[in-house]
DNA sequence: GGTATATTACTAACCCATTGGTCAGTAAAA
DNA sequence: TTTTACTGACCAATGGGTTAGTAATATACC
Protein backbone atom coordinates (compact mmCIF):
# COMPACT_ATOMS: atom_id res chain seq x y z
CA UNK A 1 0.00 0.00 0.00
CA UNK A 2 2.76 2.68 1.21
CA UNK A 3 4.63 2.87 -1.67
CA UNK A 4 7.54 4.40 0.98
CA UNK A 5 7.79 0.83 2.81
CA UNK A 6 11.84 0.71 2.91
CA UNK A 7 12.32 -3.36 4.02
CA UNK A 8 15.92 -2.76 3.64
CA UNK A 9 17.43 -1.44 6.64
CA UNK A 10 18.52 1.55 7.93
CA UNK A 11 16.63 4.48 5.55
CA UNK A 12 19.68 6.64 5.41
CA UNK A 13 22.67 4.84 5.51
CA UNK A 14 22.30 3.26 2.11
CA UNK A 15 22.64 5.37 -1.48
CA UNK A 16 21.29 4.13 -4.68
CA UNK A 17 23.01 1.45 -6.19
CA UNK A 18 24.48 -0.42 -3.14
CA UNK A 19 25.90 -3.93 -4.03
CA UNK A 20 24.65 -6.45 -1.49
CA UNK A 21 24.55 -9.72 -2.92
CA UNK A 22 24.18 -11.64 -0.38
CA UNK A 23 20.99 -10.03 1.64
CA UNK A 24 19.08 -9.32 -2.08
CA UNK A 25 17.40 -13.05 -2.53
CA UNK A 26 15.69 -12.53 1.25
CA UNK A 27 14.86 -9.67 0.79
CA UNK A 28 12.99 -10.42 -2.81
CA UNK A 29 11.83 -13.41 -0.82
CA UNK A 30 9.92 -11.39 1.83
CA UNK A 31 8.53 -9.05 -0.56
CA UNK A 32 7.56 -11.42 -2.79
CA UNK A 33 5.68 -13.29 0.04
CA UNK A 34 3.95 -10.54 1.41
CA UNK A 35 2.92 -9.24 -1.99
CA UNK A 36 1.68 -12.98 -3.30
CA UNK A 37 -0.44 -13.31 -0.23
CA UNK A 38 -2.00 -9.84 -0.21
CA UNK A 39 -2.45 -9.91 -3.81
CA UNK A 40 -2.46 -13.11 -5.32
CA UNK A 41 0.52 -14.72 -7.61
CA UNK A 42 -1.41 -13.68 -10.68
CA UNK A 43 -2.19 -10.23 -9.84
CA UNK A 44 1.40 -9.59 -8.14
CA UNK A 45 3.78 -7.91 -10.50
CA UNK A 46 7.31 -8.67 -10.72
CA UNK A 47 8.17 -5.13 -10.41
CA UNK A 48 6.31 -4.19 -7.43
CA UNK A 49 7.86 -7.04 -6.15
CA UNK A 50 11.53 -5.37 -6.47
CA UNK A 51 10.27 -2.11 -5.87
CA UNK A 52 9.27 -3.47 -2.03
CA UNK A 53 12.98 -5.11 -1.44
CA UNK A 54 14.09 -1.91 -3.09
CA UNK A 55 15.85 -3.30 -6.18
CA UNK A 56 14.88 -2.80 -9.82
CA UNK A 57 13.13 -5.44 -11.56
CA UNK A 58 16.07 -6.34 -14.08
CA UNK A 59 17.93 -7.06 -10.43
CA UNK A 60 14.85 -9.37 -9.36
CA UNK A 61 15.65 -11.25 -12.83
CA UNK A 62 18.97 -11.99 -11.79
CA UNK A 63 18.64 -13.57 -8.82
CA UNK A 64 15.45 -15.77 -9.91
CA UNK A 65 15.31 -16.90 -13.91
CA UNK A 66 11.15 -16.15 -13.74
CA UNK A 67 8.69 -15.46 -11.74
CA UNK A 68 7.12 -19.00 -11.62
CA UNK A 69 10.45 -19.96 -9.46
CA UNK A 70 10.43 -17.03 -7.42
CA UNK A 71 7.11 -18.49 -5.95
CA UNK A 72 8.64 -21.79 -5.88
CA UNK A 73 11.54 -20.28 -3.62
CA UNK A 74 9.26 -18.55 -1.90
CA UNK A 75 7.08 -21.63 -0.85
CA UNK A 76 10.57 -23.59 -0.15
CA UNK A 77 12.13 -21.07 1.88
CA UNK A 78 9.21 -20.52 4.18
CA UNK A 79 7.43 -24.30 4.28
CA UNK A 80 10.66 -26.84 3.86
CA UNK A 81 12.08 -28.45 7.06
CA UNK A 82 9.05 -27.90 8.66
CA UNK A 83 7.61 -31.22 9.08
CA UNK A 84 11.14 -32.62 9.92
CA UNK A 85 10.94 -31.17 12.79
CA UNK A 86 7.14 -32.03 13.65
CA UNK A 87 8.12 -35.66 12.64
CA UNK A 88 11.00 -35.74 15.20
CA UNK A 89 8.79 -34.21 18.04
CA UNK A 90 6.33 -36.82 17.39
CA UNK A 91 8.98 -39.19 17.62
CA UNK A 92 10.08 -38.12 21.05
CA UNK A 93 6.18 -37.66 22.17
CA UNK A 94 5.52 -39.94 25.05
CA UNK A 95 1.50 -38.79 25.75
CA UNK A 96 -1.59 -39.95 24.01
CA UNK A 97 -2.37 -39.81 20.66
CA UNK A 98 -5.15 -37.59 21.30
CA UNK A 99 -2.76 -35.11 23.01
CA UNK A 100 -0.76 -35.49 20.27
CA UNK A 101 -3.73 -34.65 17.90
CA UNK A 102 -4.94 -31.58 19.67
CA UNK A 103 -0.97 -30.70 20.09
CA UNK A 104 -0.16 -30.71 16.29
CA UNK A 105 -3.11 -28.81 15.52
CA UNK A 106 -2.37 -25.80 17.94
CA UNK A 107 1.18 -25.98 16.74
CA UNK A 108 0.09 -25.83 13.11
CA UNK A 109 -2.55 -23.32 13.93
CA UNK A 110 0.58 -21.24 15.86
CA UNK A 111 2.98 -21.52 13.33
CA UNK A 112 1.05 -21.81 10.25
CA UNK A 113 -2.40 -20.93 10.05
CA UNK A 114 -2.34 -17.87 12.10
CA UNK A 115 0.99 -16.27 9.97
CA UNK A 116 1.61 -15.11 6.93
CA UNK A 117 2.73 -18.85 5.65
CA UNK A 118 -1.17 -19.68 5.22
CA UNK A 119 -1.40 -17.18 2.87
CA UNK A 120 0.96 -19.89 0.67
CA UNK A 121 -1.36 -22.85 0.91
CA UNK A 122 -4.22 -20.28 -0.24
CA UNK A 123 -2.25 -19.48 -3.27
CA UNK A 124 -1.46 -22.76 -4.14
CA UNK A 125 -5.22 -23.76 -3.90
CA UNK A 126 -6.11 -20.61 -5.87
CA UNK A 127 -3.54 -21.15 -8.61
CA UNK A 128 -2.87 -24.43 -8.55
CA UNK A 129 -4.32 -25.53 -11.82
CA UNK A 130 -2.90 -22.42 -13.55
CA UNK A 131 0.92 -23.33 -12.61
CA UNK A 132 0.56 -27.42 -12.41
CA UNK A 133 4.45 -26.89 -11.50
CA UNK A 134 3.70 -25.42 -8.38
CA UNK A 135 0.57 -27.21 -7.60
CA UNK A 136 3.26 -30.55 -8.22
CA UNK A 137 5.62 -29.01 -6.03
CA UNK A 138 4.06 -28.05 -3.16
CA UNK A 139 2.57 -31.44 -3.33
CA UNK A 140 5.56 -33.02 -3.11
CA UNK A 141 6.78 -30.56 -0.58
CA UNK A 142 4.33 -29.93 1.88
CA UNK A 143 0.99 -32.03 1.16
CA UNK A 144 2.79 -35.70 1.00
CA UNK A 145 4.89 -34.75 4.70
CA UNK A 146 1.88 -33.27 6.01
CA UNK A 147 -0.14 -36.34 5.23
CA UNK A 148 2.76 -38.77 6.15
CA UNK A 149 2.94 -37.73 9.49
CA UNK A 150 -0.62 -37.03 10.18
CA UNK A 151 -0.87 -41.09 9.20
CA UNK A 152 1.78 -42.05 11.64
CA UNK A 153 -0.27 -40.10 14.43
CA UNK A 154 -3.61 -41.85 13.56
CA UNK A 155 -1.68 -45.18 13.16
CA UNK A 156 0.16 -44.34 16.69
CA UNK A 157 -3.24 -43.87 18.19
CA UNK A 158 -4.86 -47.11 16.16
CA UNK A 159 -2.04 -49.42 17.01
CA UNK A 160 -2.37 -48.36 21.23
CA UNK A 161 -5.86 -49.16 20.87
CA UNK A 162 -6.69 -45.60 21.84
CA UNK A 163 -8.91 -45.13 18.40
CA UNK A 164 -11.09 -47.42 16.73
CA UNK A 165 -10.30 -49.49 13.64
CA UNK A 166 -10.10 -46.97 10.58
CA UNK A 167 -9.70 -45.81 7.19
CA UNK A 168 -6.73 -44.50 7.86
CA UNK A 169 -6.38 -43.18 4.35
CA UNK A 170 -9.88 -40.84 5.22
CA UNK A 171 -9.40 -40.30 8.07
CA UNK A 172 -6.01 -38.05 7.33
CA UNK A 173 -9.05 -35.61 6.22
CA UNK A 174 -10.72 -35.08 8.94
CA UNK A 175 -7.40 -33.50 10.68
CA UNK A 176 -6.77 -31.53 7.55
CA UNK A 177 -9.95 -30.47 6.33
CA UNK A 178 -10.57 -28.18 8.83
CA UNK A 179 -7.43 -26.69 8.79
CA UNK A 180 -7.63 -25.82 5.17
CA UNK A 181 -10.90 -24.91 5.66
CA UNK A 182 -9.99 -21.90 8.04
CA UNK A 183 -7.17 -21.03 6.04
CA UNK A 184 -9.35 -20.35 3.31
CA UNK A 185 -11.95 -19.43 5.27
CA UNK A 186 -9.72 -16.22 6.71
CA UNK A 187 -7.86 -15.38 3.45
CA UNK A 188 -10.55 -15.21 1.41
CA UNK A 189 -13.90 -14.39 2.43
CA UNK A 190 -12.82 -13.30 5.85
CA UNK A 191 -11.66 -9.85 4.79
CA UNK A 192 -15.01 -9.01 3.20
CA UNK A 193 -17.15 -10.34 5.75
CA UNK A 194 -16.39 -8.35 8.81
CA UNK A 195 -19.12 -8.64 11.65
CA UNK A 196 -21.65 -10.47 10.24
CA UNK A 197 -24.61 -10.18 11.97
CA UNK A 198 -26.97 -13.23 10.96
CA UNK A 199 -24.93 -15.67 9.77
CA UNK A 200 -21.09 -15.61 10.57
CA UNK A 201 -19.52 -14.25 13.56
CA UNK A 202 -15.52 -13.67 13.31
CA UNK A 203 -14.72 -17.06 13.41
CA UNK A 204 -11.94 -17.28 16.75
CA UNK A 205 -9.24 -19.19 15.45
CA UNK A 206 -7.87 -20.79 18.55
CA UNK A 207 -11.68 -21.55 19.87
CA UNK A 208 -12.18 -23.43 16.21
CA UNK A 209 -9.32 -25.20 16.26
CA UNK A 210 -10.32 -26.60 19.84
CA UNK A 211 -13.44 -27.29 18.95
CA UNK A 212 -12.86 -28.94 15.80
CA UNK A 213 -9.99 -31.60 17.26
CA UNK A 214 -12.56 -32.20 20.27
CA UNK A 215 -15.35 -33.23 17.84
CA UNK A 216 -13.12 -35.26 15.65
CA UNK A 217 -11.28 -37.40 18.71
CA UNK A 218 -14.44 -38.42 19.71
CA UNK A 219 -15.47 -39.91 16.13
CA UNK A 220 -11.68 -41.23 16.66
CA UNK A 221 -11.91 -42.59 19.68
CA UNK A 222 -12.31 -46.59 20.24
CA UNK A 223 -14.31 -45.77 23.66
CA UNK A 224 -15.73 -42.15 24.10
CA UNK A 225 -15.89 -41.74 27.75
CA UNK A 226 -18.70 -41.00 29.66
CA UNK A 227 -17.79 -37.94 31.36
CA UNK A 228 -15.25 -36.09 28.50
CA UNK A 229 -11.89 -34.41 30.61
CA UNK A 230 -12.25 -30.96 29.35
CA UNK A 231 -15.92 -29.24 28.26
CA UNK A 232 -17.94 -27.24 29.64
CA UNK B 1 -11.00 -27.70 -25.51
CA UNK B 2 -12.63 -28.59 -28.74
CA UNK B 3 -12.81 -25.74 -30.66
CA UNK B 4 -15.82 -27.01 -32.50
CA UNK B 5 -18.42 -27.94 -29.38
CA UNK B 6 -21.19 -25.73 -30.27
CA UNK B 7 -23.60 -24.55 -26.90
CA UNK B 8 -26.04 -23.21 -29.87
CA UNK B 9 -28.32 -25.76 -30.72
CA UNK B 10 -28.63 -27.49 -34.13
CA UNK B 11 -25.85 -27.24 -36.01
CA UNK B 12 -26.84 -26.67 -39.61
CA UNK B 13 -30.06 -24.62 -39.54
CA UNK B 14 -28.34 -21.37 -38.15
CA UNK B 15 -26.22 -19.75 -39.73
CA UNK B 16 -24.02 -16.84 -39.83
CA UNK B 17 -24.89 -13.62 -37.80
CA UNK B 18 -28.14 -14.88 -36.83
CA UNK B 19 -30.32 -12.19 -34.64
CA UNK B 20 -31.28 -13.76 -31.47
CA UNK B 21 -31.49 -11.24 -28.99
CA UNK B 22 -33.29 -13.25 -26.45
CA UNK B 23 -30.87 -16.38 -26.52
CA UNK B 24 -27.87 -14.66 -26.41
CA UNK B 25 -27.27 -13.85 -22.86
CA UNK B 26 -27.91 -17.07 -21.15
CA UNK B 27 -25.51 -18.80 -24.13
CA UNK B 28 -23.12 -16.51 -22.89
CA UNK B 29 -23.64 -17.15 -19.20
CA UNK B 30 -23.44 -20.76 -19.52
CA UNK B 31 -20.31 -20.43 -21.75
CA UNK B 32 -18.59 -18.19 -18.77
CA UNK B 33 -19.75 -20.64 -16.59
CA UNK B 34 -17.72 -23.63 -18.45
CA UNK B 35 -14.61 -21.58 -19.06
CA UNK B 36 -14.64 -19.83 -15.81
CA UNK B 37 -15.00 -23.21 -13.98
CA UNK B 38 -12.44 -24.79 -16.32
CA UNK B 39 -9.70 -22.07 -16.50
CA UNK B 40 -10.39 -19.63 -13.86
CA UNK B 41 -11.83 -16.03 -14.21
CA UNK B 42 -8.19 -14.12 -14.98
CA UNK B 43 -7.26 -16.81 -17.39
CA UNK B 44 -10.39 -17.47 -19.49
CA UNK B 45 -10.47 -14.18 -22.28
CA UNK B 46 -13.64 -12.86 -23.24
CA UNK B 47 -12.72 -13.74 -26.97
CA UNK B 48 -12.97 -17.53 -25.61
CA UNK B 49 -16.69 -17.06 -23.85
CA UNK B 50 -17.78 -15.33 -26.99
CA UNK B 51 -16.31 -17.56 -29.13
CA UNK B 52 -18.28 -20.85 -27.58
CA UNK B 53 -21.01 -19.12 -27.53
CA UNK B 54 -21.01 -18.57 -31.21
CA UNK B 55 -20.33 -15.06 -30.93
CA UNK B 56 -18.27 -12.26 -31.63
CA UNK B 57 -16.27 -10.67 -28.76
CA UNK B 58 -18.12 -7.29 -29.90
CA UNK B 59 -21.49 -8.85 -28.99
CA UNK B 60 -20.28 -10.20 -25.62
CA UNK B 61 -19.73 -6.42 -24.47
CA UNK B 62 -23.60 -5.93 -26.08
CA UNK B 63 -24.62 -7.59 -23.28
CA UNK B 64 -22.47 -7.59 -20.72
CA UNK B 65 -20.74 -4.21 -19.86
CA UNK B 66 -17.42 -5.63 -18.37
CA UNK B 67 -15.91 -8.71 -17.72
CA UNK B 68 -16.32 -8.48 -14.00
CA UNK B 69 -20.11 -7.66 -14.25
CA UNK B 70 -20.08 -10.76 -16.36
CA UNK B 71 -18.86 -12.93 -13.88
CA UNK B 72 -21.16 -11.02 -11.18
CA UNK B 73 -23.96 -12.64 -13.86
CA UNK B 74 -22.75 -16.04 -13.49
CA UNK B 75 -22.66 -16.01 -9.88
CA UNK B 76 -25.71 -14.92 -9.55
CA UNK B 77 -27.79 -16.52 -12.25
CA UNK B 78 -26.10 -20.32 -11.05
CA UNK B 79 -27.31 -20.26 -7.65
CA UNK B 80 -30.32 -18.53 -6.73
CA UNK B 81 -32.64 -20.30 -4.67
CA UNK B 82 -30.68 -23.36 -4.26
CA UNK B 83 -31.29 -24.23 -0.04
CA UNK B 84 -35.06 -22.97 0.23
CA UNK B 85 -35.85 -26.76 -1.18
CA UNK B 86 -33.58 -28.58 0.82
CA UNK B 87 -34.89 -26.37 4.02
CA UNK B 88 -38.59 -27.45 2.83
CA UNK B 89 -37.21 -31.25 3.09
CA UNK B 90 -35.94 -31.12 6.28
CA UNK B 91 -39.16 -29.20 7.75
CA UNK B 92 -40.77 -32.82 6.57
CA UNK B 93 -37.84 -35.46 7.67
CA UNK B 94 -39.10 -37.61 9.98
CA UNK B 95 -36.07 -39.68 10.58
CA UNK B 96 -33.10 -39.50 13.30
CA UNK B 97 -30.93 -36.52 12.92
CA UNK B 98 -27.82 -38.82 12.49
CA UNK B 99 -29.31 -39.93 8.73
CA UNK B 100 -30.28 -36.44 7.95
CA UNK B 101 -26.89 -35.74 8.26
CA UNK B 102 -26.14 -38.52 6.30
CA UNK B 103 -28.73 -37.73 4.03
CA UNK B 104 -27.39 -33.98 3.32
CA UNK B 105 -24.26 -34.45 3.02
CA UNK B 106 -24.73 -36.96 0.32
CA UNK B 107 -27.67 -34.77 -1.40
CA UNK B 108 -24.84 -31.79 -1.72
CA UNK B 109 -22.10 -33.82 -2.91
CA UNK B 110 -24.55 -35.18 -5.64
CA UNK B 111 -26.20 -31.52 -6.73
CA UNK B 112 -23.17 -29.35 -5.69
CA UNK B 113 -19.96 -31.04 -5.40
CA UNK B 114 -20.33 -33.57 -8.30
CA UNK B 115 -21.67 -30.57 -10.54
CA UNK B 116 -20.34 -27.51 -12.22
CA UNK B 117 -21.71 -26.05 -9.72
CA UNK B 118 -18.88 -26.61 -6.82
CA UNK B 119 -16.37 -24.79 -9.52
CA UNK B 120 -18.50 -21.30 -8.73
CA UNK B 121 -17.29 -21.82 -4.96
CA UNK B 122 -13.91 -23.03 -6.11
CA UNK B 123 -14.31 -19.32 -8.18
CA UNK B 124 -15.45 -17.18 -5.51
CA UNK B 125 -13.39 -18.59 -2.64
CA UNK B 126 -10.47 -17.62 -5.11
CA UNK B 127 -11.43 -14.32 -6.94
CA UNK B 128 -13.47 -13.47 -3.34
CA UNK B 129 -11.05 -10.61 -2.56
CA UNK B 130 -10.29 -9.09 -5.81
CA UNK B 131 -13.83 -8.88 -5.89
CA UNK B 132 -15.48 -7.90 -2.87
CA UNK B 133 -18.73 -7.16 -4.10
CA UNK B 134 -18.98 -10.88 -5.21
CA UNK B 135 -17.91 -12.07 -2.20
CA UNK B 136 -20.44 -10.30 -0.44
CA UNK B 137 -23.22 -11.66 -2.58
CA UNK B 138 -22.03 -14.94 -2.40
CA UNK B 139 -21.77 -14.82 1.67
CA UNK B 140 -26.22 -13.87 1.39
CA UNK B 141 -26.99 -15.73 -1.24
CA UNK B 142 -25.28 -19.19 -0.43
CA UNK B 143 -23.14 -19.22 2.67
CA UNK B 144 -25.59 -17.61 5.43
CA UNK B 145 -28.94 -19.70 4.41
CA UNK B 146 -26.24 -22.80 4.00
CA UNK B 147 -24.84 -21.87 7.80
CA UNK B 148 -28.81 -21.80 8.99
CA UNK B 149 -30.31 -25.18 7.21
CA UNK B 150 -27.11 -26.60 9.09
CA UNK B 151 -27.29 -24.84 12.23
CA UNK B 152 -31.18 -25.85 12.10
CA UNK B 153 -30.04 -29.69 11.81
CA UNK B 154 -27.72 -29.54 14.36
CA UNK B 155 -30.41 -28.05 16.88
CA UNK B 156 -32.35 -30.76 16.04
CA UNK B 157 -30.15 -33.92 17.36
CA UNK B 158 -29.50 -31.65 20.36
CA UNK B 159 -33.27 -30.81 20.83
CA UNK B 160 -33.85 -34.70 20.52
CA UNK B 161 -30.92 -35.82 22.84
CA UNK B 162 -29.53 -37.53 20.06
CA UNK B 163 -26.42 -35.18 19.69
CA UNK B 164 -25.10 -33.97 23.14
CA UNK B 165 -24.62 -30.43 23.78
CA UNK B 166 -22.51 -28.70 21.84
CA UNK B 167 -21.47 -24.97 20.59
CA UNK B 168 -23.45 -25.57 17.22
CA UNK B 169 -21.62 -21.94 16.04
CA UNK B 170 -18.55 -24.03 15.44
CA UNK B 171 -19.97 -27.54 15.35
CA UNK B 172 -21.18 -26.34 12.10
CA UNK B 173 -18.03 -26.47 10.49
CA UNK B 174 -17.47 -29.88 11.17
CA UNK B 175 -20.04 -30.56 8.36
CA UNK B 176 -19.10 -27.68 6.34
CA UNK B 177 -15.15 -28.06 5.94
CA UNK B 178 -14.57 -31.30 4.29
CA UNK B 179 -16.99 -30.18 1.80
CA UNK B 180 -15.39 -27.07 1.05
CA UNK B 181 -12.21 -29.00 1.31
CA UNK B 182 -13.01 -31.52 -1.21
CA UNK B 183 -13.98 -28.75 -3.48
CA UNK B 184 -11.19 -26.95 -3.45
CA UNK B 185 -9.21 -30.24 -3.45
CA UNK B 186 -10.76 -31.51 -6.72
CA UNK B 187 -10.80 -27.94 -8.51
CA UNK B 188 -6.91 -27.21 -7.90
CA UNK B 189 -4.59 -30.07 -6.68
CA UNK B 190 -6.99 -33.34 -8.02
CA UNK B 191 -5.80 -32.13 -11.76
CA UNK B 192 -2.21 -31.60 -10.96
CA UNK B 193 -2.25 -34.84 -8.75
CA UNK B 194 -3.35 -37.84 -10.67
CA UNK B 195 -2.42 -41.31 -9.54
CA UNK B 196 -0.06 -40.25 -6.62
CA UNK B 197 2.42 -43.42 -5.74
CA UNK B 198 2.50 -42.12 -2.25
CA UNK B 199 0.46 -39.15 -0.35
CA UNK B 200 -2.37 -39.08 -2.04
CA UNK B 201 -4.09 -41.87 -3.99
CA UNK B 202 -7.11 -40.58 -6.29
CA UNK B 203 -9.72 -40.01 -3.40
CA UNK B 204 -13.18 -41.68 -4.22
CA UNK B 205 -15.91 -38.34 -3.24
CA UNK B 206 -18.34 -40.76 -2.08
CA UNK B 207 -16.51 -42.55 0.24
CA UNK B 208 -14.98 -39.08 1.49
CA UNK B 209 -18.52 -37.84 2.30
CA UNK B 210 -19.51 -41.20 4.06
CA UNK B 211 -16.54 -41.39 5.92
CA UNK B 212 -16.12 -38.09 6.95
CA UNK B 213 -20.13 -38.36 7.92
CA UNK B 214 -19.23 -41.26 9.55
CA UNK B 215 -16.25 -39.84 11.75
CA UNK B 216 -17.92 -36.24 12.51
CA UNK B 217 -21.65 -38.26 13.60
CA UNK B 218 -19.94 -39.88 16.08
CA UNK B 219 -18.24 -36.88 16.95
CA UNK B 220 -21.67 -35.54 17.91
CA UNK B 221 -23.55 -38.01 19.31
CA UNK B 222 -24.45 -38.14 22.42
CA UNK B 223 -24.37 -41.50 23.58
CA UNK B 224 -21.70 -43.86 21.02
CA UNK B 225 -22.88 -47.14 20.92
CA UNK B 226 -20.67 -49.44 21.57
CA UNK B 227 -21.39 -51.56 18.09
CA UNK B 228 -21.54 -49.28 15.40
CA UNK B 229 -23.90 -49.77 12.95
CA UNK B 230 -22.38 -49.94 9.64
CA UNK B 231 -18.11 -49.97 9.91
CA UNK B 232 -16.73 -53.69 9.33
C1' DG C 1 48.25 5.38 0.52
C1' DG C 2 46.99 6.57 -4.08
C1' DT C 3 45.82 5.72 -8.82
C1' DA C 4 44.62 2.75 -12.95
C1' DT C 5 42.14 -1.31 -14.38
C1' DA C 6 39.10 -5.20 -14.27
C1' DT C 7 34.99 -7.15 -12.51
C1' DT C 8 30.18 -7.42 -11.71
C1' DA C 9 25.86 -5.95 -9.08
C1' DC C 10 22.66 -3.14 -10.57
C1' DT C 11 19.61 -0.08 -13.43
C1' DA C 12 16.35 1.65 -16.81
C1' DA C 13 14.85 1.74 -21.18
C1' DC C 14 13.19 -1.43 -24.26
C1' DC C 15 10.65 -5.44 -26.56
C1' DC C 16 6.62 -7.93 -27.51
C1' DA C 17 2.82 -11.01 -26.62
C1' DT C 18 -1.48 -10.74 -24.52
C1' DT C 19 -6.05 -9.01 -23.87
C1' DG C 20 -9.98 -5.91 -22.19
C1' DG C 21 -12.55 -2.85 -24.48
C1' DT C 22 -14.26 0.18 -28.78
C1' DC C 23 -16.39 1.46 -33.03
C1' DA C 24 -17.30 1.98 -37.91
C1' DG C 25 -19.42 -0.84 -40.79
C1' DT C 26 -22.57 -5.02 -42.35
C1' DA C 27 -26.54 -7.59 -43.01
C1' DA C 28 -30.75 -9.63 -41.03
C1' DA C 29 -35.15 -8.42 -39.76
C1' DA C 30 -39.22 -5.08 -39.37
C1' DT D 1 -36.17 2.05 -46.16
C1' DT D 2 -35.15 1.97 -41.41
C1' DT D 3 -33.66 -0.22 -37.45
C1' DT D 4 -30.48 -2.83 -34.83
C1' DA D 5 -28.08 -7.32 -33.68
C1' DC D 6 -23.87 -8.45 -34.89
C1' DT D 7 -18.95 -8.46 -36.64
C1' DG D 8 -13.92 -8.02 -36.73
C1' DA D 9 -10.35 -4.87 -37.24
C1' DC D 10 -8.35 -1.83 -34.25
C1' DC D 11 -6.54 0.62 -29.93
C1' DA D 12 -4.15 1.10 -25.64
C1' DA D 13 -2.57 -0.69 -21.44
C1' DT D 14 -0.47 -4.15 -19.04
C1' DG D 15 3.33 -6.88 -17.60
C1' DG D 16 6.92 -10.73 -18.08
C1' DG D 17 11.34 -10.90 -19.56
C1' DT D 18 15.91 -8.89 -21.97
C1' DT D 19 20.00 -6.19 -22.45
C1' DA D 20 23.07 -2.36 -23.23
C1' DG D 21 25.07 0.43 -20.30
C1' DT D 22 26.51 2.42 -15.43
C1' DA D 23 28.75 2.68 -11.26
C1' DA D 24 30.35 0.38 -6.93
C1' DT D 25 33.78 -2.64 -5.50
C1' DA D 26 37.90 -5.61 -5.76
C1' DT D 27 42.54 -6.06 -7.42
C1' DA D 28 47.05 -4.68 -9.38
C1' DC D 29 50.64 -1.82 -9.57
C1' DC D 30 53.31 2.02 -8.05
Amino acid sequence: MSPEVTHTPSDESRHKRERRKEARPGELLVAALDLFVEKGFAATRVEEVAQRAGVSKGTLFLYFPSKVELFKAVVQHHLSGLFREWNAEFDSFTGSTADMVRYCMNQWWERVGATQVSGITKLVMTEAHQFPEVAHFYREEVIEPGNALIRRILQRGVDRGEFRELDIGYAIYSIIAPMIFIIMWKHSMAPCCMATSSGMPNVDPSAFVASQADIILRGLQACPPPTPPSHT
